[in-house]
DNA sequence: ACGATTCAAGTGATCGTTCACATTATGGGT
DNA sequence: ACCCATAATGTGAACGATCACTTGAATCGT
């Protein structure tokens, strides 16, 4: 009807034109308290007449409450944690707040500079890094400080989120393979600056001293499928590696590749498994072997560590992360040794 | 040094700490205007003594800018298109912009609601919707709207962003495959509140008639690996299907596995081809051919799009998407057939 | 018919920042 | 010593909502 106002209506516009006053329209807007009739019908006319939507900004600055947090992810990760931001993000509708996500590019420094500015915004009630922030741990909200989670499979100190699920597995998983033959073994690591990739690592360096087994040493260094191809490709001839572990299934399928373009037969050459367990791992060819992190429940439960900081309530029972080692084809006997020992 | 405040700082308290008047604060943190050295070091001294950061609310509210721009996309999706939101991103923090990632669950009528409350909260300065929202379009930047554009490869009414390079490419396949000889194809498709999904069917469906083809169907519906492989391994035996286009490179891996599972080997028996170039499409065994889009140009020319939305100022030039099809191991030949006909 | 009680709605301050404007130093020329 | 331009800083009102109170209208028992 009217042209085009000069600017979004305001609740003091809607009180006017309704002929109330505007603590009775913003009674109004949050239910509270009981009103005549006549009052609801004028209230809700001018509403939609003036199309009204309220202002969160203005309520956030008197409330001190947006209702949203944010999860954060460092920029060079291959693919986004689906699963896990999709858990989280539903615990969070559930409990009455929205889920963004901030995408940070840069190195480890910048990455927790940039959090830093995110955390002191006051923009966000929470936040949650799926990633170690250097420097950085977690906080209850207080009024000068911004809850922070920080979900990086275990924290930085190695405190852990639950039980050390992830060593026992890959030592399940050497052990798996040592009782399939394997004495060789070759790891292909994720980036270092994740704590995740770091226990994993080690822990593979510790199962195999421990177990007595060979390793032909550590490659990789990032999570893309590159550089697990560039792992396999580049390992001689010789090496006798005869099962690899990668720290992902990105570098996992890279390395198969490799196999497969050097003429090495995967499984009968050599195995490879890989971590994860994505939802297109059960139908490459072949299928791979990989362990399956429980990624909704650990984003579920990081979420709720959250909530519990923003809310200043007691942390709730961390969920057990289950990794559970699943073989496919892509791993199993070890091959019979070229020329028998003896 | 003192017991925590009870809140945060603010730009009054600096002053008062530093013996000059909020404005002066204000300015200095704005570098306006010149300054008495004096004067620097008393505001620097006391910003750092409260460890004061501004109130971005506050100042959100007052110059109605927050410097977010949000991605929305639509939850059931495999996996983020990361690199199309990178180079968005990028694009958006070049200008001066941050941006979020928001993600929508739910039915696409709800989607639309969820994106409009979103709209009109004022907390964002513009919108770039991946995938479409039903009933709504492209919008400036008003006083009372948020700016909105949408990234669906094609907008709703396939106006073109850019020429047709899309359809293009469909028929540039199908005529390759029918030149291997190729004659009996199917179409696994992506879910059809998708315009891309809608327009590579549609095209699919044309160039299948025009060149005089045969289609067996089309099968799919949404884009996971999952449908892909349901699609394959629900075929009749004797249906002489010889060639597959996936709406996505998920599904055509789904095929891919579905064939070899009932030992029909790829591509000697059946080609398969993907959309998408995905990082692993390459390192897949077989590679798998596929549509390589520019994603990044693509995310890039969106986000361009909306900052001049959202700054009113004239759209920029789109980028020519260009589509490129690839040809790996997946697709050759086609067979003999089985008993020849004459 | 009147005071007490509950119902319904109104008033003005406030959140932390920026805007528009007013005011007070400072220094140079005559 | 005075004026004036410019440098440097100060003042108070917005922005649009909510909070904490206060006030006026209806209801009811006696």
């Amino acid at each position: 009807m009217a042209s085009t106002p000069p600017r979004a209506a305001t609740l003091h516009e809607v009180a006017a034109l309704a002929g109330v006053s505007h603590q009775t329209v913003s009674r109004f807007l949050h239910n509270r308290g009981p009103f005549k009739p006549a009052t609801i019908e004028r209230v809700e006319a001018a509403i939609k007449e003036l199309n009204y939507r309220p202002n969160m900004i203005a309520r956030s600055m008197r409330t001190r409450e947006t209702g949203i947090l944010a999860a954060i992810l460092p920029s060079p990760v291959t693919a986004l944690p689906t699963p896990t931001l999709a858990a989280a993000a539903e615990v969070a509708r559930r409990s009455g707040y929205f889920m963004e996500i901030s995408v940070i590019e840069g190195p480890a420094q910048d990455r927790a500079r940039r959090a830093q500015e995110l955390l002191d915004s006051g923009r966000l009630e929470g936040v949650l890094s799926l990633g170690a922030l250097p420097g950085m741990s977690e906080q209850p909200r207080t009024p000068t400080t911004t809850a922070l989670a920080i979900l990086d499979q275990y924290d930085d100190k190695l405190r852990g989120i639950g039980p050390l699920a992830d060593a026992s597995v890959l030592r399940e998983i050497i052990q798996t393979l040592a009782d399939m033959g394997h004495r060789r073994f070759l790891h292909i690591e994720g980036p270092q600056d994740w704590s995740s990739a770091r226990a994993r690592r080690d822990e593979y360096l510790r199962s195999i001293a421990e177990l007595g087994l060979e390793s032909h040493g550590v490659r990789g260094g990032d999570w893309t499928t590159e550089s697990g191809y560039a792992a396999i490709s580049g390992l001689e001839e010789d090496s006798c590696v005869t099962a690899v572990i990668a720290a992902n299934d990105y570098l996992a399928l890279g390395a198969v590749r490799a196999a497969h373009d050097r003429c090495w037969h995967v499984p009968k050459r050599l195995s490879v498994i890989g971590w994860d367990d994505l939802a297109t791992a059960r139908y490459t060819i072949p299928a791979l072997s990989t362990v399956a992190v429980d990624r909704e429940s650990q984003g579920r439960s990081a979420m709720e560590r959250l909530i519990a900081l923003v809310r200043n309530e007691p942390a709730p029972e961390p969920a057990n992360p289950v990794s559970r080692l699943i073989l496919r084809e892509s791993t199993g006997p070890a091959p019979a040794p070229p020329n028998p020992q003896r």
